[in-house]
DNA sequence: TTTGAATATGTAAGCGCTTACATTTTTTGA
DNA sequence: TCAAAAAATGTAAGCGCTTACATATTCAAA
């Protein structure tokens, strides 16, 4: 493979010159860099990347590490982080955890051998010695998902708590007050975790007792779901409205209440989390809380690049979620 | 940040050994090693990432390219990719194309220069000049999501012509006669064309001419496969069951109806291709072809890694695909 | 005890690029 | 026209690791 020392020989150039043209050009006259890229063409030319990152002590990529590559909600988001991220000369590497606390650090770690400059991490929850050992390598990193203010580190994120208090403050107001909930693992997830505490929240805020809540806490699949739901629903007295942790869960439930012969929302409501496509398509269509993902991909996109050039971007950000009106939260049955 | 030479200080020992320690450790005597070890903990050393690709000429990174991160056609297969690679110490880096040939190749190039040691491809369609880059450079790659045992290259995939030519078959077996179809842009996508063609040749094969056939082309997403399905719906007469090029389509479709007061089947039927979990959550489910995603990933993974490691794993695999029988596809009318 | 083979470990060159500093060339203003 | 400043280009050290070859040590068989 044709080197840097080639081109700089056809070219008759220095190696530092035809280095400037590639990575620096404006600082190259025009007809020694028209001359240099002539040559870089002839030859084939593609710069070693081991070398570059070796000589400049940087990668140019980032590292994303998300619960699962299986399911939407976290594709769009990631699509719209590596689009900024592609505009500015920055490659993604994606690594899934699987929910798995343990697998999530072995794969930053691995993220960090593979040379990643930075890191996007969701949610805040994991063991100090990971943020140390990503502090000490100097490596700046982005939570997103989450918005949390008593948490000092660089965030983009929502308030998980606020968005499905107001969701289950809806569900209240439509007259339900025998409640299900199909929430996702709570240990070392603070999204569900929050999303769980917005329940109750709202709950005693109407004097009503959390206690009282029917609760399903499962790992994250549409199956998961669905079978959750069918536990829900031969409690005695049955739930008349299930609020669902994501739009995965809330799909499940929806195929199952319509394999019991459940109508949605007549004989009882059920409601998601996220809004993602899936949240359309299901009949009925979910009621659900809409959170920007491509907008917080974007932004955590522009923090971690300006985190790695070494700039103060400011504090974390918080963006707005809105509750998207479906056909699936209806009036509680009389 | 330490290097391998202050482990070699710490540790008594030469910096070829504790290379060998983290290389090749079978190499190093059991009381050297463990003495090495105790060193790299104590020092928190990692390897430098850059200067590793360097010396050992190879990043044990490998890249995909995948026409969109927005949905679960490639999701599943790419993580059962992914999970095999990592088993083998491997990397993977994901980039999308957006089903843009001169973005694909771009994005090729920049996996290249990213250091990728091998690459994952979809569908052979591409120039020649990119399969030549490759080629030059040594770089190893599979295509995947097609089998044409025509075209000498590694493959693992399925047969797309087959598959959806059995599925037409099918529809045809119900009697319907007067059909629509809804496909992804055929130019530059072997998969969309091959469909194409076997839903043209199960016609041909009945006596039926293909030019009657009523096409609708589109870009993919759901809006679109809704809103092209409205336009079949608008023809005189109007078809009794629509192909769909994918599951991505055929839940527009689904939707559309719904809006449009159709009834699926009994009004009009409705099939997919890939059976992603879509297929089962829309309603009514989706009949359509079952693709085995994972199988295909995972063999793709063992594919590459043999082509890396210098071995000849064998002609191109082609896996079975099969009829996934769920309601959204009844008798014609008559 | 000696010798040869096997194993363990050390030496140090070089992989290919970046970039701080040096030198040369060009441009501008007095 | 000359001197100073600015721009363009060259020099070459070194980033951190791998690994071919060399050397030292250990082990086994005669």
């Amino acid at each position: 493979m044709p080197t840097l020392e080639d081109v700089a020989a056809r070219a008759r150039v220095s190696t530092a010159t035809v280095s400037r043209c590639l990575n620096s050009p404006d600082q190259v006259s025009e007809r020694t860099r028209q001359r240099v890229m002539e040559a870089v063409r002839d030859l084939g030319y593609a710069p070693n990347f081991g070398a570059r990152a070796l000589a400049a002590k940087r990668t140019n990529t980032f590292g994303a590490i998300i619960p699962t590559m299986e399911n939407a909600i976290f594709a769009r988001g990631l699509q719209a982080f590596q689009d900024e991220l592609q505009a500015n000369g920055i490659t993604l590497l994606v690594a899934s955890s699987s929910y798995d606390p343990d697998r999530e650090e072995d794969q930053i770690r691995a993220l960090v051998a593979r040379g990643a400059d930075a890191l996007l991490l969701i949610g805040h929850d994991r063991t100090a010695q990971t943020y140390d050992f990503l502090d000490r390598r100097g490596i700046p990193y982005v939570v997103a998902w989450v918005h949390d203010n008593s948490v000092r580190r660089h965030s983009v994120g929502f308030d998980n708590f606020a968005a499905m208090k107001a969701l289950t403050e809806e569900v209240l107001a439509q007259g339900h007050r025998n409640i299900g909930v199909i929430t996702a693992e709570r240990s070392g997830n603070d999204r569900a975790r929050e999303r769980f505490r917005g329940i109750c929240s709202a709950l005693s805020d109407h004097g009503l007792d959390p206690a009282d809540l029917l609760i399903e806490e499962t790992t994250y699949s549409i199956d998961n779901g669905a079978e959750r739901f069918a536990r829900l629903m031969d409690q005695t007295p049955r739930p008349t409205a299930v609020l669902c942790g994501n739009d995965v869960f809330a799909a499940g439930a929806l195929m199952k209440a319509r394999d019991l012969g459940l109508r949605v929302p007549q004989d009882v409501s059920i409601t998601g989390f996220d809004d993602i496509d899936l949240a359309g398509i299901v009949t009925p269509g979910l009621t659900t809380v809409h959170v920007p993902h491509r907008e917080m991909g974007r932004r955590a996109a522009r923090r971690l690049l300006a985190l790695r050039a070494g700039d103060d971007p400011g504090p974390g950000e918080e963006l707005e979620t809105t509750i998207k009106w479906r056909q699936s939260l209806g009036p509680a049955p009389t």
